[in-house]
DNA sequence: AGTGTATCCTGCAGGC
DNA sequence: TGCCTGCAGGATACAC
């Protein structure tokens, strides 16, 4: 479910609540998010302080101190609900897996309906080559439309199973690839390497324009994400393309199409983003 | 290097 | 009301 600009949100909730506080116990109730053995998850965290938290790609990142990491994807049902000392963590949840209980009485819940989620608690050197494996990000100042239009060039996959690999560029999910394919007027089955240096350009700006949008609007909620202070996104009602198969294109007005491939649902305009590259000039 | 399929899980909407 | 099917912001493993 989140995406980059939900684990952005998420990301900027979570400083403020958790920054500065020493981890205690941690107590797991669904084995099946680790990807370790509980015991090594509790006895690497217990007693470190947090340093910070982080983004890389749509996972969260959680600095301790003496070289460790507590690194979350969310899946697509995840959360991460920081609590105030007093408060029951497991009354507040609804399908807490972990729970890291703060030595001052504040407390952090993984809760994720579907456990497709990951937690892990990783060397800063472990998690450093992890994230040395991820592509790069979209947001980045230095991510510029040559690198992406250079990335494109060689692969002979489909644009939009282009995007959501998170190998070539992190972040971007299902939401956002078709946002972006959208607003960049790019057929989702074009191949990655049709696409020339203006599409990439047009493309390189699309990305970035709906993720940056979607930050400042707090993400997407479609059913099940929440910030780290349980309120929903605001981007839903914004999105052009995502979920509104049958529905008007605003730009003009024919009826957006779904399509699947890849197992996935893609979502675009047949006239604004046609299959065959747009031809120039005269006929 | 691609693609399709299945897998992990729960919950919800829609059809009958 | 219940039962069924299909679908869902992700990631990975597999066969072809």
């Amino acid at each position: 479910m989140p995406e980059l600009p939900e684990a952005e949100t998420i990301v900027r909730g979570l400083r403020p609540a958790i920054t500065g506080r020493t981890v205690g116990n941690t107590r797991v109730l669904h084995h099946d998010v680790l990807r370790q053995p509980a015991r090594r998850v509790a006895d690497g965290v217990r007693g470190r302080t947090v340093q910070g938290v982080e983004r890389r790609a749509k996972n969260i990142v959680i600095c301790l101190d003496e070289d460790r990491v507590i690194a979350v994807n969310l899946g697509m049902t995840g959360r991460l609900l920081p609590f105030a000392p007093k408060v029951t963590p497991l009354r507040e949840a609804t399908h807490p897996a972990v729970v890291f209980h703060f030595r001052d009485g504040a407390s952090l819940v993984f809760d994720d309906t579907r456990r497709f989620g990951t937690v892990e608690c990783l060397s800063d050197a472990a998690w450093r080559e992890r994230s040395d494996r991820m592509g790069p990000e979209p947001l980045d100042p230095g991510y510029t439309a040559a690198r992406l239009a250079e990335a494109l060039r060689t692969s002979r996959s489909p644009i939009r199973s282009w995007l959501l690999d998170q190998r070539r560029i992190a972040g971007v999910g299902n939401i956002y690839a078709s946002e972006a394919l959208h607003l960049a007027g790019i057929h989702p089955e074009r191949q990655a390497r049709s696409i020339d240096e203006e599409g990439a350009a047009a493309l390189h700006a699309s990305i970035r324009a709906v993720l940056a949008a979607a930050i400042e609007a707090g993400g997407t909620t479609l059913r099940d994400y929440r910030d780290a202070d349980g309120e929903p996104g605001r981007f839903a009602r914004r999105l052009l393309a995502y979920g509104r198969d049958g529905e008007p294109c605003t730009r003009c007005a024919a009826a957006i199409r779904r399509i699947v491939f890849g197992g996935r649902s893609a979502f675009y305009c047949p006239t604004c983003q046609p299959k065959r590259r747009p031809r120039r000039g005269r006929e």
